[in-house]
DNA sequence: GCAGCAAATGATATCGATATCAAGATATCG
DNA sequence: CGATATCTTGATATCGATATCATTTGCTGC
């Protein structure tokens, strides 16, 4: 067949191949696939002169082939659950933070990133991953399971208990549940409140860590249950313990915004902060530092959750053994 | 050649070929090949038949080899800038709201998206990909040139000045900052001020359809330059003009965190807002709404966007013509 | 001078899918 | 009944890379 390759667009230029290449170079293409590779079985001279050539050819490795051959893709897919309330935006932005460090390490490493909500996770290009990341705060067990059957290293970011047989990587709830404790502890407050819906496994460790704490002070905390996070539930929490006439001296929220709305309800109650309630947020998110007063709150290293969720993955890939892994977190005391 | 195929994994099980199924089936390859596909050119009783044989066997299609064979991936490489400063995450969020749309948009038409950095953008993988999305406030006219040499179909998000030889598409920031100027005109203020770094492109067409409306009422706006988008620099913006005693009777912050940071930062002053200044954001981020007073804002539809972007992409991998396309906002009028 | 070895290169098969062209089977028509 | 059209299926080549095994050349040592 003498008709030329048809470039994909117009404009585009046709792709050279190996083997063009090897013809311009006057060798084989075996030669020529050696030589992009750096393989120390072509001569030093006739590498050099392959490399310069396919430089200055614009040489584009065909990917889709390499692949094939080498039966693996150099991807892992990363597999974003969709809120249920779907009206809003469809990420959390919590599990994408993580993004940051899993890209960067995977990049590193040579692998590129498939982005994909629990949907398109069917799609034919995520079997072909080498590999799943799972992310996002609804991953249940029947969802893992689900993905499990591809057969393909996973690793889960979440809360530990649940999934026993996986390797799962997550902030240490549990311990920012009792650093929080051992705070209100500290300060003398007896009475604490904990705000947050602990059906979520990742909000149910950290209420336990603060249960257990508080416990051994002879502390028992009350649980408000509050399904959102946003500062108008978190107001609503604190209007509704008001009314009940509960009297607490201390409130650990799930969430940053949840404790900005208790802070702004409790002003609007004639309370003080810090002097009659201590309050505590969690994520730490860049407005927790700016908000008046500033607020104190536990901060999870996403960066480097993501990294870790990365390393883990590479290692599975790579056939090494990886062992579920808890990330340390940080209560930072403001003035709440 | 007798050895069996081994698995990628010790637990993964042999992944059967289309001349497996074909086997099993006592038909060709090609027969397979075209059941599975649903072509009508084999017989119905016969598809069904494969069909279910591969159902049943758990057959996956093997993706590199197809994209080989049919010189595309069905991959749209999605390219993020990162952020100047690294100290922090690597993502603003803004962007990353557009990949919500992008990700349904794409997967609803058998895409996958491959997220990377620009850092990582040189990467194998992304030359394999169909066309490129590219993300981030600091998109600029070399770094897309840069991309453009690739030669693949290529949107970008952004202002539309810039890049005139490139598809586009963006929120219609200088109609957003004409309303808020027609908002603020209609409150009778005749001394705003406008708060934002202009060096940014999009940021730039705000300030320019502000100061353009005003313009038509005899009202010119001052300029504060600020180039964070934190809490903390809108307070200062605000301090400044304290200090500099500039009246002002309207703010147009081009971020919501610069907005709060005012409004507080004019409460301290004993000004009132929006009695004595009115004050809108830009972007209504959820907390915008249950700011107290809640914050008036521009809001920008990532969804939409998202999904746009991704329809022009489409359309190019189609060989179609695709316009430049700008998207209109909406001024949210709240308390401030 | 020749066995033996290392260095450099190449011929061929292969990964798993699909396009092309050919061909057998069945139906339709004059 | 033979010719033509239609339906269904298959043999083969191909996409672009790499693994395997073979081959060539130059060199060392005895």
């Amino acid at each position: 067949m003498s008709r030329k390759r048809k470039p994909a667009r117009p404009g585009a230029p046709a792709n050279l191949t190996m083997a063009d290449l090897a013809k311009l170079a006057g060798v084989s293409k075996i030669t020529v696939s050696r030589a992009l590779s750096d393989s120390p079985l072509v001569n030093q001279e006739t590498r050099e002169r392959i490399q310069d050539l396919a430089r200055e050819q614009g040489y584009k490795l065909n990917v889709s082939a390499r692949n094939l051959r080498l039966r693996r893709s150099h991807t892992v897919a990363v597999i974003v659950e969709m809120k249920p309330s779907n009206d809003r935006t469809m990420f959390d932005p919590y599990p994408l933070m993580l993004l940051g460090g899993i890209s960067q390490e995977l990049t590193a490493a040579g692998y590129s990133v498939l982005l994909t909500t629990r949907q398109g996770a069917s799609a034919a290009a995520v079997q072909a991953a080498d590999g799943m990341i799972l992310l996002g705060q609804g991953v249940r067990q029947d969802a893992v399971r689900r993905f499990d059957k591809l057969g393909l290293p996973m690793v889960v970011w979440g809360a530990q208990g649940d999934h026993d047989d996986h390797v799962v990587v997550g902030s240490d709830n549990r311990q920012g549940g009792r650093a929080v404790a051992a705070h209100f502890i500290g300060l003398g407050r007896r009475n604490p409140v904990f705000v947050g819906n602990p059906g979520h496994p990742e909000i149910f460790e950290r209420l336990s860590g603060f249960v257990d704490a508080l416990a051994e002070h002879g502390v028992k905390p009350l649980l408000i249950r509050r399904d959102e996070f946003t500062l108008a539930s978190g107001m609503d929490a604190v209007q509704s313990l008001a009314a009940r006439h509960v009297s607490f001296d201390a409130l650990f929220a799930c969430s940053d915004l949840l404790a900005m709305g208790a802070v702004r309800a409790l002003e609007e109650l004639g309370r003080r902060v810090p002097r009659d309630v201590s309050v505590v947020g969690y994520d730490d998110m860049p407005l927790a530092a700016s908000f008046q007063p500033p607020l104190s709150s536990v901060r999870q290293d996403w960066q480097e959750g993501g990294s870790l969720l990365a390393r883990k993955m590479l290692a599975m890939i790579r056939d090494e053994a990886a062992q579920s892994e808890v990330l340390p977190v940080n209560l930072i005391v403001r003035a709440t």
